[in-house]
DNA sequence: GCTTGCAATGTAACCGGTTACATTGCCTCT
DNA sequence: AGAGGCAATGTAACCGGTTACATTGCAAGC
């Protein structure tokens, strides 16, 4: 491999002087800037980017430590990150832990002397031990995870405020019984959206004991809950999913049933995932903005880099209520629909 | 920040030791180890991995160097390398050229020193310029694209036999009127998907000029080629489009147009996001396996990195199809579909 | 008792850059 | 002419690890 000691020598420079041409430093003739450059041409020299980082002590790139890489959210948030790391210079350094929240110390570990500075997602179990794993050397924010007693910065949405907003738009839309289908027991996103369904609708309606289904993010469970409540018969108008695949469950399932979604019972999901806009009927959802969560934690972690000790306020980011086909009512009533799911449940 | 120095001071050792101990050589005494050990402990040492990689000439990290970010082949290519990755403890260190094919060159300069080996998607344009810039001492593998001549190892997909298999079944389906909605000019899947297309039209139906229509992969473009088709009242009976957002496009304005899809006109995608299965009526498609696809790349290039020098064979993956409801034939026969949209054009 | 051998530990070079500081050489000013 | 100043260049230390080689100390063998 040809080193900047190479270039020297065929130039018949000092390294010092190597280095000063090809980092562009104005302290070197012209001529000589042109003979080192030349020179380097010829050896077809590429400088070492990690030694450069070593005495530089600084590496322009930040690492992303991520619990996994399912779904869209990974792809949205990586888009996110990289559309600011780019406009400022920066790699992307990718670490997932593959769900084991074991690995989350060993990641952030890995990553020291390769960043400056880390995006960390933390998984549902176990967050505060990786938080503590973190260096306060190093720079950090934190993806999608409220920790006020940490002075860890952070960015989030807001997942209650948007789970309340859609309540109230079901609501507004005149349906009445809304069950709420819950994701992973222990995740926070969908804790918080629980819990902003419960609220609202305990404010709108004085609803006090919403009916809850226990999900688990999946396409799957989604399915499972829809199947419940056409065999439970459940008096209900709407299913609020916590997020988008497991309502597109919901709307298959209730579809073979033969009941017109839409129409005879809303369903809403959370997140907007590309999906949401072609199932039929398309998707009312709450956009999660993750590309612009993403953006959000790098800026301010390029702003702790620059500006190191300061302690930004945490971001929160409100999602935006996308109304789709799926919470369009047809013209029969509430109970009229009720009384149908009853019916459509006994032929499933 | 604490160095080895510190440790190594702080247990009464010489740096050697320190090192030794924390890198599990059997070379140390237990009960010095321990010491060292308790050392780091105590000042809460990290090694600073940067320094590490630059004595070891190696860095357990692979650089991903990607055209673009967009669509699903992005993170389906990075769970699919980051699975292989993760197994063999590395890390994932990305680079996104943002389109612009000029910064092909210094994201892989940018990537010399910091990564053990390379994946590179080039982009469409410019590939050739791309390939030449790799530097022959660090190991490399193409993503997708084939060049007979550089001996640099690739993976890839076999679209055109992936176009052709599609083909195939669409006449064999009973279509037989079969019009092809190309990609973005010079763009290498598009081009390899349509001479299989026109291969096999020729093979199966002797058909020499097949309808070729212009699009550039965008939902918009197969949108306009519907609409086009439907306006010029051409006696067509199957869209093939040459990737699943298109087709999707082209699904809508048929739609809307009241022609049904599938009984009375076919559609086909490629790629197989995860969309084409939850549109109404679903896409048939080719998965074209991108996960497989950089676990598959991943994997050659630890090869390569094991074993330098070593000129693996280029691997090609068969796409698969997926047969769904927008190529299954109504009752209606071709010609009464083709007047159908004759009538249809008009009230457009 | 003295050499030999071996295991544990220490010293210092090295990886490939950057840069503080030293040196050189030339020009200008008195 | 000599001092002073300044710009160009060179020397060598340094970043934080690893490791070849040197050294030490102790047990075994003669």
């Amino acid at each position: 491999m040809v080193t900047i000691r190479d270039v020297a020598r065929e130039a018949g420079v000092s390294v010092a002087s190597a280095s000063r041409a090809l980092n562009n430093h104005d302290n070197v003739t012209a001529a000589t800037r042109d003979r080192i450059r030349a020179a380097a041409q010829r050896l077809s020299y590429v400088p070492h980017s990690g030694a450069r980082n070593l005495t530089r002590q600084k590496t322009d790139s930040i690492g992303v430590v991520l619990p996994d890489l399912f779904g869209e959210f990974f792809s949205e948030l990586i888009r996110g990150i990289d559309r600011i790391a780019y406009a400022h210079g920066l790699q992307l350094l990718l670490s997932n832990m593959h769900g084991n929240p074991h690995e989350a110390t060993s990641a952030v570990r890995a990553m020291r002397g390769r960043v400056d500075g880390l995006l960390v997602m933390p998984p549902d179990a176990q967050h505060q031990h990786l938080i503590e794993a973190l260096s306060p050397a190093v720079p950090a924010v934190l993806l999608n995870c409220h920790d006020p007693r940490a002075g860890v910065p952070s960015v989030g949405i807001d997942n209650e405020g948007g789970a309340r907003a859609m309540t109230r738009f079901l609501v507004e839309r005149g349906y009445r019984r809304i069950v709420f289908v819950s994701g992973p027991r222990n995740n926070r996103d969908s804790a918080a959206r629980q819990a902003g369904f419960v609220a609202a609708l305990a404010e709108v309606t004085g609803e006090r004991h919403p009916l809850l289904i226990a999900g688990d993010f999946s396409e799957a469970s989604g399915a499972e809950a829809a199947r419940l409540l056409i065999a439970g018969r459940m008096p209900i108008d709407a299913i609020f999913c916590a997020n988008d695949m497991m309502a597109v469950g919901c709307c298959g399932v209730l579809a073979d049933a033969g009941i017109e979604v839409g129409a005879e019972i809303g369903v809403a999901g959370f997140d907007d995932i590309p999906i949401a806009h072609y199932t039929a009927p398309s998707l009312t959802t709450m956009n999660a903005r993750i590309a612009e969560l993403g953006a959000a934690a790098a800026e301010k972690l390029i702003g702790l880099i620059m500006k190191p000790g300061s302690r930004p306020e945490p971001t929160v980011l409100a999602p935006q209520l996308i109304a789709r086909l799926s919470t369009v009512r047809g013209e029969a009533s509430r109970r009229a629909n009720t009384s149908k799911i009853l019916q459509k449940g006994k032929s499933s």
